[in-house]
DNA sequence: TGTATCGCATACACTCCTGTATCGAATACG
DNA sequence: CGTATTCGATACAGGAGTGTATGCGATACA
């Protein structure tokens, strides 16, 4: 019986990926079926006997994204730690460059992110998924990052949740106007940016 | 002969408008061009005769919105103007609201432009027309911050182009998480999260 | 080793979209 | 007014995607 269902949670992570990969390059909407199945290397017939809607893949690919975040943080905390003597100015731009470069599947990860936080601004089925999402990310993070800071000498200079969020979003933003090519935006002006609004909303523990 | 030219730019016109609706709701792949002519209420023979392609009526899309933003950002400059003597703190959450106000379509345009910003990054063709869109709004908010500020006796503490980016960056995904309906963010914690990114970046003249 | 079940592929009927080529009404213009 | 031209509608041929119903090999289990 679990091999039975090794397989399939095997061919579930398959498609996860391809819609993923899909997309990035086309939108949620944009993207087929049938094109994520031959992306993943299976007929619809595969899709269809593992989720019942596009929305059903789309949770799935949400819990992924999750996942890889979680772990890139995790990354970056073990990077922070080995720093731990550097003072502040020099850890903050490292930290966040571990974090950057951890983040699996870079620009198409990014850009599916991107895809279905869109794709959940409109379709309120999916909504419920992306709060969750954002909701477990984003106090995750923030728990992190205040401890970090702390043991540092640091605090935040505003609500937690609202720095992560201003991060995040410079974060995605920067993504995107990397791609573009932006005369204005390119992958050093990211991490200068994400640099900037840190040190913004930091300051010495009182 | 300029009657015939007026209904062209007329049908255009239409046809740009019903494109970005459309752009909001289904992503710009995922937006049919059968379903942006119906929705302008022409049949596609009047779309293959004012474009050649979907990116040609993207970049105009592109256009509009950019004239919006500058229109949204002239009445918020009247409205500082307005109140030229209050101090800043009371004038920056005021500025800001009237901007955000201003903007034409409200959600309907917000989606659509970031909409074309993923199409941008995936799409070579219109990312040459983005950058150039980009350029031009950032450039131009830019200057008229600098002098809004100056006039108050404010400096940015960091690039221009930076500054506008990381506020750009914030009111998109402020809007978006609005409409999904975070936990973490409303429309309020938008306002506020523009405020206080806007205060972490200036400082007095020196 | 036989058989029940599982997991994906295949087949089918249907809808929707695309791009072009042609047509007809409205407008400009002499 | 009549004619030329412009602009958008219609017609057409073809491609692609959808969801379901059924088939078939592989795996589990007695």
């Amino acid at each position: 019986m679990t091999g039975v269902s090794t397989r399939r949670a095997a061919t579930r992570d398959r498609l996860v990926e391809a819609a993923i990969a899909v997309f990035a390059e086309k939108g949620v909407l944009g993207a087929s079926v049938e094109e994520i199945c031959e992306a993943a290397g299976f007929t619809r017939g595969a899709f269809y006997s593992n989720f019942e809607h596009k929305d059903a893949l789309c949770e799935a690919v949400l819990d992924a994204l999750l996942a890889d975040n979680l772990l890139a943080m995790n990354e970056a905390l073990a990077a922070a730690d080995a720093l731990a003597d550097a003072d502040l100015g020099a850890l903050i731009p490292s930290v966040i460059q571990v974090f950057l470069d951890s983040q699996r599947g870079g620009r198409t990860w990014a850009l599916a992110a991107q895809e279905l936080r869109l794709y959940a601004a409109r379709e309120p089925a999916l909504a419920a998924a992306y709060r969750a999402f954002h909701h477990r990310a984003t106090t995750m993070f923030g728990t992190i990052m205040v401890e970090a800071l702390h043991a540092h000498g640091y605090e935040l200079t505003t609500d937690t949740a609202d720095a992560i969020s201003v991060l995040h979003a410079v974060h995605e933003y920067g993504t995107i106007g990397a791609l573009i090519g932006s005369d204005a935006i390119d992958g050093d002006v990211k991490l200068r940016m994400l640099v900037k609004v840190l040190h913004a909303f930091i300051r010495p523990l009182t």
